[in-house]
DNA sequence: TTGACTTATATGTCTAGACATATAATCGTA
DNA sequence: TACGATTATATGTCTAGACATATAAGTCAA
């Protein structure tokens, strides 16, 4: 029981004593579902005003951490659905983050009406115009990944004059393109011909899929079909209590 | 520019202002980059104290929605490192959610002394005992997913009397151990002759594989592999500003 | 021009109150 | 016993101040 007396203030009174329950949930020693000091519990033993120790349990709350529940009191929350963060870097980033050298290679861009099939895979009643991206991202030369990409042209008309022969689509949109909302979908396939070639792989090798379609504000901005060697490339996604 | 004077206070005055700054970000109104409102501006604006202004910023920062500078003000972020949740459901709840019905099966259980490739699976220098188990998922009596599981019962003593002949050893570890930390590995591999087997898919298939290995500080609590049916299972991986 | 010092200022934290509101618990009644 | 009304209480929100602190910007000297 760490109490008011304690000296190390180093980090603000608010933070001590988020940390304090949040380190006594981490150890298990207030297992899920247990009612965590009321307030007022609280200020009387860290000897401040209830409105740091609201503080302190409103942060653990907006991290899902806690449960606060009028009248009750406040619970330890279960690890509720499993889920973990994914990291999905920028593919540039990705492989100059390995150390390794990073190489670009537009294959085909084109710009058109949307056809159905566009519609369809941006999932648009009518489009105008879209930019449909070809390209392949490789590591010390050796093939990465392999890019099929869709930009609709309403919600990013400037992706219309810029120059993708250099620029991967997905860096500029990045660059380019405000807050954005996406939805993964990661599946496995064996390569077909046109991928084992373009990957440099043999056909009937595993390939890990990223579907992405991305939007901003109910619009539509870009969906993209990321192609990775299955056997050598690898996602790593990291959970933290949740 | 809503005005204090709006009479709509369903919501209360902090998530109102909250709301209105994510509003203007999100839709790009505020790119990144863009100064927001001084407090004092916003306690002006919205008639309010300054407590009321700084709760609803310190939780967009929170959420990392803005970045708060002494001196200099507060400042929408860049969508940073391409970063998703990845929601990795308990498999149970997975495929009940679907309407389908959820089929156990265990295929072996096996308590023992660690072995070498033991400890280099759990990732630790010396465990005592351990349960190995093999499993199978099934949905409508198709199979789903085939698990190979670790527990290390220095870490979870109780596992080594669950009864896990009809309750799946995630579940069961859900619901007995507190909270965790986990990582999370994907990558596709072809089947080879057992897998093709358990899952009842063709030798040489694709398959989606998930490595996961979860520990509760610094301590190691499991590690297992499962292994989908690469081409009809697809995880979804929904992403939202940040 | 550059570096060191000073100052102004926006955020960070905190207080000691207040009233609002949802709801668990109690009490009373059919 | 079951149900409806009442009450007590923990959290939710808010105020009008306060002092702390990091730092951008300005000032001045080498």
């Amino acid at each position: 029981m760490s109490l008011a007396t304690d000296a190390s203030d180093k980090p603000t009174l608010y933070k001590r004593i988020r940390a304090d329950i949040e380190k006594r949930i981490l150890t298990g020693e207030w297992p899920p579902g247990h009612r965590i000091p009321f307030e007022h519990e609280l200020v009387a033993r860290y000897g401040c005003s209830r409105m740091t120790v609201n503080k302190a349990l409103s942060e653990l709350a907006q991290a899902d951490l806690i449960e606060r529940r009028r009248r009750a009191g406040s619970f330890v929350r279960r690890p509720q659905h499993q889920s973990a963060v994914l990291k999905i870097a920028d593919i540039r980033a990705e492989i100059t983050a390995l150390g390794r050298g990073y190489g670009y290679e537009l294959i085909s861009r084109k710009l058109r009406a949307a056809t159905a099939a566009d519609r369809e895979r941006l999932g648009v009643k009518k489009a105008g115009k879209v930019v449909a991206i070809s390209c392949r991202h490789s590591a010390d030369k050796v093939p990465f990944a392999v890019e099929d990409r869709l930009i609709d042209l309403s919600s990013v008309p400037s992706a219309a004059s810029a120059d993708f022969s250099r620029e991967p689509p997905g860096s500029w949109l990045l660059h380019h393109v405000p807050w954005t909302e996406a939805e993964h979908t990661i599946s496995a396939i064996v390569a077909d011909d046109r991928t084992a070639e373009a990957l440099d792989i043999a056909v009937g090798a595993p390939c890990l899929v990223i579907d992405r379609y991305t939007w901003r504000s109910a619009r539509t901005i870009t969906a993209v079909r990321l192609l990775y060697p299955g056997d050598s490339h690898r996602l790593v996604a990291r959970f933290k209590g949740g």
